[in-house]
DNA sequence: GTCTATATCATGATAGAC
DNA sequence: GTCTATCATGATATAGAC
């Protein structure tokens, strides 16, 4: 009650580590960045924290809860409603990507920030972070692929599976880049405001993941033993 | 002629950096590491290459050289057999994801250890990663999205680039990931033989592609009827 | 609870002998 | 071309004063 709270230098730990993080990646890093820029003592990050990778980890938690927390409710929004027939693709799709991308409006918690940052996070080769992200997803993702499944009861589940995987690339792709990846982009697009780039990212990105979701299954060239 | 060749050690701190940047970064890889696993000196980086950046870039334009000039190739071989009607997109993205993809299995030119390299760094923070692999990606890139737009007439400029940017996504990740992220995966799958797994990759990933290529536009604003 | 000060070590780079 | 030796810097982490 009476407890004296640190003026949430915790929090502003966070919250620069998070730009940080993104910026430059983990471990292009320091420790003494994070502390200089959120104006706190170089022993402030050891001191609530611990170590660095463990910084990393509760700064992602921080998000990631609330996030697969909204994407589960969705998800058993609709299963309730549609009582025991399956989803429609696009409904699981929104409720997992969608979700994911509505939260770079919501800037308490975490906008666009964390968005990008997530999205490069997910390609990143540090041992620990891979693991501790399967972790954080396993549950969730589970949940998702069955729904998957029922929904596209004709399409094999291996093919679901790679097809979810290649969704997760498209949509990490889309929101790590924009700026700082500019291999593709001298934006041949009309110079809209930038607000409205990434409203109509959303509808872009999901027609294109249905697209490719639900596209003519593969021909396999050699011995292809079709199921169904 | 009578040069004194050096017992390729410069080939040798290639390879090795190769293997280090794919599996711990750029920033996690420290130049000790590189030469001890090349067994050559620790200076001898700095003789051949002047710095960890140079290196770097040189690591990457022995690969992406010939990758490119293989697209362009297969690009005109097309175009010119097509003489002025426009390609079929599915040749397009095979021309470029496809000859990408084929890469992976030429052992000699890099095999899987580039295409993973190449799909984590194109999500790197470092500023002058991004600012290099735009550069050497430009011309490619323009030529392909020329062929993409004559193709796909009726499909509005924006919606392509931005479809591009997506299937360049999804290529990454997929090519990165594999073991390093096992995020969705506890495969679901056959337990096929590795080999295989990759072979099928190609043809899985190019329906998905090409469903998104050629998915129904978005319909922004009003509440899209949408197709099952 | 917070900060100063410091311990300990790894980093990228270079100079100069061979 | 290759080596040894070394530099200056910056890294994470901790001990102990306030």
């Amino acid at each position: 009650m009476a407890e004296i709270r640190s003026p949430d230098t915790r929090e502003r730990i966070l919250d620069t580590a998070e730009q940080l993080f993104m910026n430059h990646g983990f471990d292009g890093t320091s420790m003494r960045q994070i502390t200089t820029g959120a104006g706190v003592n170089l022993a402030a990050v050891n001191y609530h924290f611990g170590t660095k990778e463990e910084l990393m980890r509760a700064m992602f938690r921080r998000r990631l809860d609330g996030l697969n927390e909204a994407r589960l409710q969705a998800l058993d929004a609709m299963e309730q409603e549609a009582g025991g027939k399956p989803l429609k693709p696009s409904q699981i799709v929104d409720a997992f990507f969608g979700t994911l991308l509505r939260m770079g409006d919501d800037e308490v918690r975490g906008g666009r920030t964390f968005l990008r940052l997530l999205g490069r996070t997910l390609t990143d080769p540090s041992e620990f972070i891979s693991t501790f992200l399967a972790r954080e997803y396993a549950q969730v993702v589970e949940r998702f692929k069955e729904a998957l499944f029922k929904a596209l009861p004709d399409v094999p589940k291996a093919e679901i599976v790679w097809r979810f995987h290649f969704m997760l690339g498209a949509t990490s792709y889309a929101i790590a880049g924009t700026d700082a990846l500019r291999v593709i982009t001298d934006w041949q697009i009309e110079p809209a405001d930038t607000e409205d780039r990434h409203d109509r990212l959303l509808e872009r990105l999901m027609s294109f993941l249905l697209g490719g979701l639900r596209a003519p299954l593969p021909q396999f060239s050699s011995p292809a033993p079709d199921p169904d």
